[in-house]
DNA sequence: GCAAAAAACTAATAAGTGTTAGTTTTGAAA
DNA sequence: TTTCAAAACTAACACTTATTAGTTTTTTGC
């Protein structure tokens, strides 16, 4: 009956990716189905097929998407001549800024990538391990440079990047803080704690 | 063929609750089938129905015995005479030792739970809800009192509770940090990041 | 208005889902 | 050794899954 109407900036690919995604992240990928995503968008989930390949490429596109960004600007950051805190400040920063405008692909970047195919499971791994290793690099020559207080870097990474990663549960509840706010707050937090004072 | 043997404290039950919460963790609660949990077990998926009501209730068990500890623990240390700030770091070395020691469980607590029934949903949301708010209103009289620096509590609470249950996708990883250290480094950067100095 | 392409549709497939029914095997008490 | 319940089994049900094939409708470019 209805055809996808794409919006101004957006291929019909990348509307289903989008109706997909708040899917996903509602429900789960796997307890998202084709009619699920289909009947969001106001068509027969057979049609679907006429502008994606599969469920997984859908996902595979999201976390990839994402992980991009991610991984583009850590190295604009790593280019940059800021302090070794300030570095860090930058990337939570980021971070804070990509959950509260990219709520859903980065959530399902973040919780449902285990679910990816190989050998793109394997491709995505690999990126996050890299990217968090990077991460704890800079502290480390932070705590080598006495800009941050003795801590295991590994630990603080996981600390800084969780903590950020659960802002996705508390968006849009009923207290609202408002995005300025929650990321003065958080960093004010997990800078403080991470300062060499 | 085969009959379950339990281990000297677990019934049957609980073999199965165990096997499924492993499964659960690795593959997600949509994604896990009741055939893949009778084939960890070494049984046909209509044998475990001597034993369990549906798959269904595994989930709901797991979800609320964890819910049962944390907010046993919680009450507790409302009851004990610890300064604000101490509360709040006590509840976190609480948290870390719970996902230390009961990771898989902790894990779908925290991750699978937006897949339970009604009305255990709700229940569970309501538990949730309610934790939060009495953790925002500790470290609120710390702020009041002055242990603590003056942020927005439920940033803070999110920013903790989140930083913690981080600690599951890495725990048992490549970089081998022991719980001791886990904790200890973590509680550093949180409790000072939060600390009024 | 006509032809071609894009995108919708219906129908169907093979595989997988949780769960029930009915039956056989097992293990322990008598 | 017989008895009985617990717990395994096989077969099957009613549904749902992602996806393909083939067809019809809609849109687009001339």
């Amino acid at each position: 009956m209805s055809k996808i109407i794409p919006g101004k900036n957006g291929s019909k690919k990348e509307v289903i990716t989008q109706k997909a995604s708040l899917l996903f992240r509602k429900k789960g990928f796997p307890a998202t189905s084709m009619r699920d995503i289909a009947e969001a968008i106001g068509i027969e989930a057979p049609s679907l097929y006429n502008h994606i390949e599969s469920k997984n490429e859908i996902l595979k596109d999201i976390c990839f998407s994402i992980a991009r960004l991610f991984t583009g600007n850590l190295r604009e950051v790593e280019l940059s001549g800021q302090s070794y805190l300030s570095k860090i400040e930058s990337i939570i920063r980021f971070h804070i800024s990509m959950v509260v405008e990219e709520y859903e692909n980065v959530y399902i970047s973040d919780h449902e990538w285990k679910h990816l195919p190989e050998p793109f499971l394997a491709d995505f791994k690999n990126q996050r391990r890299n990217y968090r290793s990077r991460l704890a690099a800079i502290l480390q020559k932070g705590i080598d440079n006495k800009e941050i207080v003795i801590v295991n870097p590994y630990v603080a990474v996981l600390t800084i990047l969780s903590a950020i990663s659960g802002i996705e549960s508390w968006h849009r509840s009923a207290k609202k803080v408002d995005a300025k706010s929650l990321e003065e707050n958080m960093v004010k937090i997990l800078i403080e704690g991470l300062r060499n004072s």
